[in-house]
DNA sequence: TCCGAAGGTGAGCGACCGCTTAGCGCACCC
DNA sequence: GGGTGCGCTAAGCGGTCGCTCACCTTCGGA
């Protein structure tokens, strides 16, 4: 059960279910290469020497260079979709999983921001074909966050003028924490996490 | 006096203060490249192709790709930030100078979101020097909003537990912008402005 | 004991990169 | 009207890129 709640999106040590072992850090090493210079400016042989192994051996595990970033792209999306959909989904007022939604997935953009920062904002070096499955992913997560907020105000819990325009902000906010967040920094992602949740409660006038 | 205007950071026609002709052409070509595919997915040659130049006139009005970069950002930021202070020192409440530097601020983001996504998110592109140069502006964007929120909190305007953090919400908030922001799509500029400046006079619980 | 698959290496190919250089056309000026 | 300098081009240099290929090692199973 450990296993497939790995697989499920926990936060359990990221890249558990990727094998073999040689793939795995191959994989890592490339999420920190593209997460530091970015995709593009990423060379082959860079991510190779930081998995310790030579050039030729990325091409054993993976077809092309765009084939990690889209594993990466895909896995990221699926945790941090999952992570959120657990709190939409779960028993509660719309505040209460609001506020739980934002905090786990502010926190999940924090700790994982090496991660995220790929996932985010390197999207469009991936072909037609894997951004389009990418995008079909953001709107699932869109739908989430939209989710909540539309109860919030049917309950006359929120008070909403715009619930797109504010379901795009709430999701702005959460995922540019990925570009900012520094782990020498004054806060830890909890913090982050609180700080935000409190800030999206009050953008959707929760009554308190 | 309409050049003064210009260069001190108005909205309007963009890049009026370079010259010559060809060096402005250049530039433009460059931030919309380099806003398409990224700092490092840009060619010189795509650059001057662009600009309806042979590779080799790039040289002769900029040394390297990377001035290329350094003016652009040096520049994009320099407009940004003049535009948030006219909104910051203007006379009015908190609450009013507040949602004013937010929907300038905003409406500057999408609207030149082709040049606000090279100025905000090719900063690590830029080497040590020039970026320190960067970072020091955006160090004062920073200052103006927290001056904002902070006066309005000493006048009881705002209720705002964590000044720091919420200023960074409110400025990630808005550059975040830059990212998303499609001409196509449903918000224009002045829309997405508004929904802004009421969001974040939310944020800091203005009194309404 | 030998075999074949799996996983790895060293060398290098063809393409394309940022940038340089030699030289050309043309407005301008004494 | 012949120099002069400026803006620009054609050609190409050295270097690095993504990726391939021939070959080597390791190891479980017949």
């Amino acid at each position: 059960m450990s296993t497939a709640e790995e697989t499920a999106g926990g936060e359990g040590r990221p890249w558990g279910e990727v094998t073999p072992d040689a793939a795995r850090r191959l994989l890592v090493a490339a999420v920190e290469a593209f997460a530091e210079r970015g995709y593009h400016a990423t060379t082959t042989r860079d991510i190779a020497g930081r998995a310790g192994m030579s050039p030729a051996a990325l091409y054993i595990h993976y077809k092309t260079k765009e084939e990690l970033l889209h594993r990466i792209s895909r896995i990221g999306h699926d945790r941090a979709l999952a992570i959120l959909r657990s709190a939409a989904d779960a028993e509660g007022t719309a505040a209460e999983r609001l506020a739980d939604a934002v905090r786990s997935f502010v926190r999940w953009h924090a700790a994982q921001h090496t991660t995220a920062r790929v996932v985010q904002y390197e999207l469009d070096a991936l072909g037609p074909d894997a951004r389009a499955e990418i995008v079909a992913l953001r709107r699932r997560t869109d739908a989430a966050v939209r989710g909540i907020i539309e109860d919030g105000v049917a309950a006359g819990e929120f008070d909403v003028p715009d619930v797109p325009g504010t379901t795009l902000a709430v999701l702005s906010l959460c995922i540019d924490v990925a570009r900012w967040f520094n782990v020498d920094g004054p806060r830890t992602p909890d913090e982050v996490g609180a700080l935000y949740a409190d800030l999206v409660l009050r953008m959707v006038g929760a009554k308190r």
